[in-house]
DNA sequence: GACCTTTCTGACTCGCCGTCAGATTTTCGA
DNA sequence: TCGAAAATCTGACGGCGAGTCAGAAAGGTC
């Protein structure tokens, strides 16, 4: 296993050249940040770091590449998420675990949330790379909602009729997609604390029953 | 309230131009799904309806324009949703009525599912049209839903800390998305009716709190 | 069939994409 | 320290789609 980076050419790159890659990378993040992925211009983000569109296609074939390589990093991210997700959550302490998660979601979400709009959309519209980087990421935390579900499913608090692998997806989904509805919702008077524990409400019943 | 519909440029067009402009909403539709919105170009759409691209612009001043109008025309077909969610599921029919719920929005997801991602990647993105296009289609929902939480809170069924209008919006949220991971799910053997119960089961419990 | 209105389109400019040859900078051996 | 070789960067170009506009074509009216 080597930690070498790649130029689109497949050559293995210098310390200068990991700068510029770096720097590429941050500025594609930036720029899908404040223009969307619909007017994320390659010529924008090379005027960013000062350089010519030909230095980007240096680094990558396309900008697909780059917002994948940035969907990688993402995904590095939401490791530490599993670990607020060990089975056993209890009556007492159930709610308040639920809301741990709930406030480790939303930093990761407001961190990422550019570039997991654009991997959900390259995902969802076929792409098989960024499909293959969204579900590794999504059975991270799957993985151990599922387990949690099985659980409360044997202890006979949750019912059969819930399929365990069915609710984690759901769980995902319902926190993915409420924080993308985040800004609308504010004008609407739900404030982020409001967001935070119904969600974390959510979750505690949906994962244990109680 | 006029039925009239208008150019771009503002005047009102016949009925030649209606069947014109309809062939041009219906070939949007069918491109948005088969490509994608990133590769939806106007060339395409103009082709595919065996006209110009200067034709295009006669009636829309960019794609945009286009898939509002088709964001509007899905939002009518979301209207008859709203009469499956009246207060009063019971603990007997409870159940059964949340499936016949997400039976229906399965349909109305199926139908809309290209345009409906369209139409929030936009609103996501800050476009005010498109947010306020997707307002008031999650609204309907969402102002029944929440009818049906502030019952269950009030009768104690539901946790105070349960607020009724994000747990609507997250009800909206978690069947939206959750349908847009169903063909990942199916690869890994949710086929759709453990998706369709789940979700019923959880609506159910989120909403009744039986 | 002459005239007027509506609708359509060929042809154009503009700007971004992606490539490539060659310029510039860095590295390294002697 | 110097010169050659390797690594990195970029100016300039062909190609393609966006959006515009003047004028052609189609349809309606008397």
């Amino acid at each position: 296993m080597s930690d070498d980076v790649f130029a689109a050419d497949g050559r293995v790159i210098g310390s200068r050249a990991l700068v510029t890659r770096r720097k590429l990378l941050d500025a594609t993040a930036k720029l899908l940040q404040e223009q969307g992925i619909l007017d994320l211009r390659v010529v924008d983000i090379s005027r960013d770091i000062g350089s010519s569109p030909a230095t980007f296609y240096q680094y990558f074939n396309d900008v697909d590449e780059a917002i994948l390589e940035l969907s990688k990093e993402a995904t590095e991210d939401e490791k530490p998420l599993v670990a607020l997700l060990q089975p056993g959550w209890t009556e007492s302490d159930g709610l308040e675990r639920a809301g741990k998660f709930v406030d480790a979601y939303m930093v990761y979400w407001d961190t990422h949330h550019a570039v997991l709009r654009a991997r959900n959309l390259k995902a969802e519209e076929g792409n098989r790379h960024f499909r293959a980087v969204r579900t590794e990421a999504n059975l991270l935390v799957m993985d151990a909602l599922q387990a949690m579900v099985s659980e409360g499913v044997a202890a006979k608090r949750l019912p059969e009729s819930l399929d365990p692998f069915t609710t984690a997806a759901a769980v995902v989904a319902m926190c993915e997609r409420l924080l993308a509805f985040q800004p609308e919702m504010a004008k609407r008077g739900a404030n982020r604390d409001a967001i935070r524990n119904t969600l974390a409400t959510l979750l505690y019943g949906a994962l244990t029953g109680h």
